[in-house]
DNA sequence: CCCACTCTCGTTTTT
DNA sequence: CGAGAGTGGG
């Protein structure tokens, strides 16, 4: 028990089955709450005390939180600190090891860039505008999306070679290539490619993992199974963790064949099953298997308890949208205040985002405080892209993509007339921009003030990004010493339309250079310092100030985003045709994917779930019909209590004084009603 | 360069 | 309805 954190007598049979097979290939299918986590970290720990070297393994999970919630597990049930050596990352990490170390073989410098979202936006959008015509259209967010499909499942962007698609395609490769820089689809493409063109490359890689853990393997693309396969040789020591059933990002590539079909790609391999479920009641996992058993191609499993559970589950008939919304509120008011529990139990989850308003609206009414995942992400942030960009050009001024972003901001006179032409003149001679405007060729074509304004932000870029590389420097230092001489905080300023905002931009700026700070302090820093911390936030960053599981209040959460997280209290809403099933995904033939939703949000109840549906719904303004979603009707009612709110406002719950929380909720619905506005 | 107005479009989202 | 992009005048 001091050697290592776990015994085999916590674990049930097929989990320990799981844990003690270390060899070949093994497919775990591990049900909602089975204990998949507890699984493959005791499995990992065990093959540290069965002698495998812990630098010998690796476990590959899809985001950053997944892998350092995956490391400290890990760490905490191996002995003597060895869980530190193990590898646990996530693909994209994986890959930019696998390039740092071997990209030259593929004719680019070591040193490439990743680029960000957004750089990769600025840089189509670009493109889009050059090779368009006049009445051609192409939104870079689709374009983006096309060519990353072409990337991830090997096929062309577009059936037709000389579409404007197909062009940007072309020049967006071209472009990336010649800055050495590449993007995020980019990291698993070569790695792949390295790897399957160098043998000595894949038998380093594969000799240096001799076991490999997949974590929610149903959620691998094509690509992603490439450089696996590179990776894992003979023996085949792999395991692959992950439930088809909860197979929810089919829309961005994922394979659910990956894990249908796993004996395809590494033979043979043993089937371990994970179907007692320590999470939920009886019945709320009859409900679950009750749908999903109507789904065509899985692997057929059965999630069970032992806990039998009092409560039944409740699907509530709503008169409109306003009405579950404000349901939902008062209840989990009354619970949390009459049952003294914690607001953090309760979740409410919804198809789409836009069904959070609402919710969102009757919390804050009541002054219940709730938490919801925030629509823009950190490095959407406009000032946040601006200091990465500024920071990357520090790095690499050679990128014509962030010099171009910050090259006039703040204003410094360069105006876009200078821009293009030293945009078309690079383009002629062939050289990025930084080049360009360091020519007499170029800046004697310009007027006294402008070849003034290019001089000082040449001057600039150069004495900063020497100060930058100064040995023993303080990043963070001498990126606040810069904003500060550029005056970026009073640009900032202007940006903003009042004080709130400024302060938060200016929030977000500070927090941005204390991760700076951080990153440089850690013991285990990148090699490259500053092009190390970029990597790192291009890669999406060890930041968890975000991280829905920390923040306290009622959880209002999408579907997709709630995979993984479980709560006492769960109200699912929303259950329509055309919400739950989603109208696209009538069209786009992806119901099952729609029920795999569906059973991952009932899955997420621990104890007391309540269902609903609205017969009528605000839309734009306007009231529409609604009708209950078919996956109602083909659940097992076994343990549901259909009710109409009326009804339930008829039983109110709460063991004493029920009649009095009836009075005082009514009294607290009209006086709401009484402020009704908009 | 900046503001204010109109227009458009409303799944899911990570790296 | 409301966020975000795009347009045009000051």
């Amino acid at each position: 028990m001091a050697d290592h954190g776990f015994s085999f007598s916590q674990l049930n049979d097929p989990q320990r089955d799981a844990v003690k097979t270390l060899g070949g290939p093994l497919l775990i299918l591990a049900g909602a709450g089975t204990g998949k986590t507890r699984t493959v970290t005791a499995r990992i720990a065990n093959m540290v005390r069965e002698g495998i070297a812990p630098e010998k393994v690796l476990a590959v999970t899809f985001t950053n939180k997944a892998a350092s919630e995956m490391r400290e597990r890990i760490e905490g049930m191996v002995a003597g600190g060895k869980g530190a050596d193990m590898t646990v990352c996530t693909f994209h990490s994986l890959c930019v090891r696998v390039l740092r170390q071997s990209i030259d073989r593929l004719g680019y410098k070591p040193k490439f860039a990743i680029y960000t979202a957004s750089e990769q936006t600025g840089l189509v959008r670009r493109l889009i505008n050059k090779y368009a015509g006049k009445d051609e259209n192409l939104e870079p967010g689709l374009a983006i999306s096309l060519i990353s499909q072409a990337k991830n499942k090997g096929i062309p962007v577009s059936d037709d070679a000389d579409s404007l698609v197909s062009e940007v395609y072309r020049a967006y490769e071209e472009e990336k290539r010649l800055l050495n820089a590449v993007d995020f689809d980019d990291l698993l493409v070569l790695a792949e490619k390295v790897l399957r063109e160098h043998k000595d490359v894949r038998e380093y890689w594969s000799e240096r993992f001799s076991h490999v853990t997949v974590d929610e393997f149903q959620d691998t693309n094509k690509l992603q199974m490439d450089v696996l396969q590179q990776i894992v040789a003979h023996p085949y020591n792999i395991c692959v963790v992950g439930d088809d059933d909860q197979s929810i990002y089919g829309w961005r590539g994922a394979e659910i064949a990956n894990i249908l079909n796993f004996e395809r790609f590494f033979p043979n391999p043993k089937v371990v099953k994970l179907e007692e479920n320590y999470r939920s009641t009886t019945p709320i996992l009859h409900t679950a298997n009750s749908s999903i058993k109507h789904n065509a191609n899985r692997r057929e499993k059965k999630l069970w308890s032992r806990m039998l559970g009092d409560d039944k589950i409740r699907l509530i008939a709503m008169p409109g949208d306003f009405e579950e919304a404000e349901f939902i509120a008062d209840e989990i008011f009354e619970i949390a205040a009459v049952q003294k529990r914690p607001y953090e139990d309760f979740a409410v989850l919804f198809r789409t985002n836009a069904q959070s308003r609402s919710v969102e609206q009757s919390m804050r009414e009541r002054k219940i405080p709730y938490r919801v995942i925030g629509g823009q992400s950190f490095f959407d942030r406009r000032e946040v892209k601006d200091v990465l960009a500024y920071l990357s050009v520090m790095v690499h001024a050679e990128d014509d993509i962030n010099l171009l972003r910050i090259i006039n901001s703040p204003a410094r006179g360069i105006s876009k007339t200078t821009i293009d032409l030293a945009i078309s003149d690079s383009r002629e001679a062939r050289c990025t921009v930084w080049e360009m405007m360091q020519e007499s060729m170029f800046t004697d074509q310009l007027g006294s003030r402008a070849r003034n304004a290019v001089e000082t932000f040449i001057a600039l870029v150069k004495q900063y990004s020497e100060e930058f590389q100064a040995v023993g420097v303080k990043y963070a230092d001498v990126a606040e010493r810069f904003l500060e001489e550029i005056g970026f905080e009073d640009f900032l300023e202007r940006q903003c339309k009042n004080t709130e905002e400024f302060d938060k931009r200016r929030e977000g700026i500070h927090s941005l250079i204390e991760d700076l700070r951080r990153h440089q302090k850690e013991p285990k820093k990148r090699k490259h310092g500053l092009r190390g911390f970029l990597d790192d936030m291009a890669l999406n960053g060890d930041r968890d100030d975000d991280d829905i599981t920390k923040q306290k209040g009622v959880c209002l959460i999408t579907l997709h985003a709630a995979k993984g997280l479980e709560f006492p209290d769960v109200y699912l809403v929303g259950l329509e045709q055309g919400i739950l099933p989603h109208k696209r995904s009538l069209v786009e033939g992806t119901l099952d994917e729609e029920r795999r939703l569906f059973y991952v949000g009932v899955t997420r109840a621990m104890k007391r779930l309540t269902m609903s549906f609205c017969s009528t719904r605000k839309k734009w303004n306007e009231l529409h019909a609604c009708e209950p979603s078919v996956f109602l009707a083909e659940t097992d009612k076994k343990y549901i209590e259909e009710v109409t709110l009326e009804q339930v406002h008829g039983v109110p719950l709460g063991d004493s004084d029920s009649e009095d929380e009836f009075a005082n909720m009514l009294a607290m619905l009209e006086g709401i009603e009484g402020v009704d506005d908009d």
